[in-house]
DNA sequence: CGGTAACCGAGACGGTACGTCCGGTCTTGAT
DNA sequence: ATCAAGACCGGACGTACCGTCTCGGTTACCG
């Protein structure tokens, strides 16, 4: 998180164990029952070093979710362009079935969306961090694609990455029912044809 | 909640002050400071009293909330149907824009909606008391539909009612955009048509 | 120390609790390291419960002192009187230093009153329940022996409980010296009998 | 406090700046919220200059305090004699109430009284720095009375010391009582011609 | 119609965690 | 080597609530 005291003199070796001791924790007691105060005694460091450079539990959390997917960021830094919409967007959302379905992230991370809709400071940086840069890729891939006919011109692409990309986040977030290839596939074609067919 | 015990010698006057209270409380604190103690306190009530009826302050406060729309149930019976589908569910995504726009309902509800996907006590009964019923009304609405041939024959009616009122929900839920009419009828009329045109 | 809330339910199992561990802390580790979270954890107690009785941890180990020399208040009703006044005072200053060289009592009370020297409260409750009562009997003591010509007419008693009671309570608290009944005998004598002899 | 590294490089900035510091704040905050943080913070000093130079925030204080008082020790290098034994120490203890009733040293002084009663190194520090050298200063002129027939050939003068100038510390220290002119003329009477008169 | 059992208010209790303060140690870079 | 600065581990503070547990007082049903 944006720390307030100058970054110069932080211990990284402190950092590290803090972040794990979070990831520890997390998986063994859940979200709920995890606490500041038992991070700090996991990672053998003082409270005060936590309140030093996060904000909350939530904020803990995240970098050290942020932690566990480095060096994955600049692989990725383009979505998949075959010339068929369908096809790539379909690999895309198959992809992210794969990953939530992952219960060692995906847990966690549940619990981090929770908290991101309850505290603002948190949703700031998890916009800025993660949200922001993923729609600026999925904007670039629909907009070549609305170039290239494959999507009306009309179409508000804002709108589209809700429509195409929302559905499996709220299955997930809610646990409103199973993620599979098949549904990521039926969203997808769905959406591109409308329900009229 | 589904009360344990005999619910016969239930004080009713309790109830209400406990259920006011809980009210008043979310809107002057915010549900993360609201607390089982502070609701006890403001409505003059034993912490048991509470604790006896209700599982959860996230319990309370979705009885709270269930009491504010009593009455209103019933008349809702049915979703609107002109025989023209687009009309119908902008009539009926308008409708919902404008209580999400209610911030003294709203604010609230989202609350809770948030507490649903961390309590699964919670989330059942609201399934059961809320979404259910709910979700009956919509697909009997798309069956219908799709007996006039407004829908085409192979849409899977659930991913429909998904598309159809799940990003209204999203946006509420994530404060991702403002939600206005111009907004609802546009999901009608993408998702209907298809991002394809 | 005088209670907030109304006695009434209070736990008489927790109060015993906490004062044993209280003395039995101050014995193992000194009164600068006993700490209200070491008393409540070693009675088995919330920390809660003491701050709901006692002000300090100063007023805890007050009251743990006055469990201990229960019951003995009452014996002594009454300063010895055989009529010889020198000799009853040497009586009494030597069942004092040897009080003050048992160091099982002598040490935490040592503690507390240089605590009292400190904290107002606590000097006031001191004053009400021990140094007030114990006052009064030794004036009556004097006031008897001034009306037997034992004391000079013009003598304020005031000043001379201070003058008698003083020396040994100064040598104690400042450890400035051995504590022995020779001392005692010194000090009645001297101050009955004046510097110039 | 006697400093343990070689003082050679010691800077005589910070320790002006750390004493005062001190003394300033011990009379904003008083003693038991002084700290070695709000000095150091205060003095614009680095923690560390303060616990390399002195062993704990009393014997800062003390040295404040001893700072204050630079200067007069030399003039006082003898205590009064007129060769009236009595005038000259109600002289003296007169003096002695007088400064007392300044308050704003008589407080700091009273806290390190009370600090020293249970610090032994600060304890050995007063003795040896102000108690002794005082004390070898009451001594010299009770003996010079002694010689002079005007105390009597039996008294231990240790003895005498702690009656003359015992009550009025104590009720300092304990603050028991007005300190007054009339007061220190009482003690030294009583205690000179004896309580029998 | 009187007894009794559940309810109720009040709030004490053992706990857990909070966020803060400060102690005493340590490291860094500047003088 | 000392200094200002301040991060670090750790212990304790005093507070807020949790969920459980009496305690009397009051209904309201049942024998």
């Amino acid at each position: 998180m944006t720390p307030q005291p100058k970054a110069a003199r932080r211990s990284q070796t402190s950092r590290q164990a803090i972040l794990n001791a979070a990831l520890d924790l997390v998986g063994e007691v859940g979200y709920a029952r995890l606490s500041i105060e038992g991070i700090a005694a996991r990672a053998g460091a003082g409270k005060q070093t936590i309140y030093r450079w996060w904000p909350s539990k939530g904020a803990v959390l995240f970098d050290a979710l942020m932690m566990l997917t480095e060096g994955e960021d600049q692989e990725a830094a383009e979505l998949p362009d075959t010339g068929d919409l369908e096809a790539d967007l379909k690999t895309v959302l198959r992809a992210t079935v794969d990953e939530l379905n992952e219960p060692r992230y995906s847990e966690p991370m549940r619990a981090l969306a929770v908290e991101i809709l309850v505290d603002p400071v948190l949703a700031a940086d998890f916009t800025e961090r993660v949200d922001q840069p993923m729609k600026e890729l999925k904007l670039r891939r629909l907009r070549k694609a609305q170039e290239a006919r494959q999507l009306a011109p009309e179409i508000d692409l804002d709108v589209a990455v809700e429509l195409i990309w929302g559905p499996l986040r709220s299955r997930w977030l809610h646990r409103e029912g199973p993620l599979t290839h098949e549904y990521a596939d039926t969203i997808v074609e769905t959406v591109l044809n409308g329900l009229r067919g």
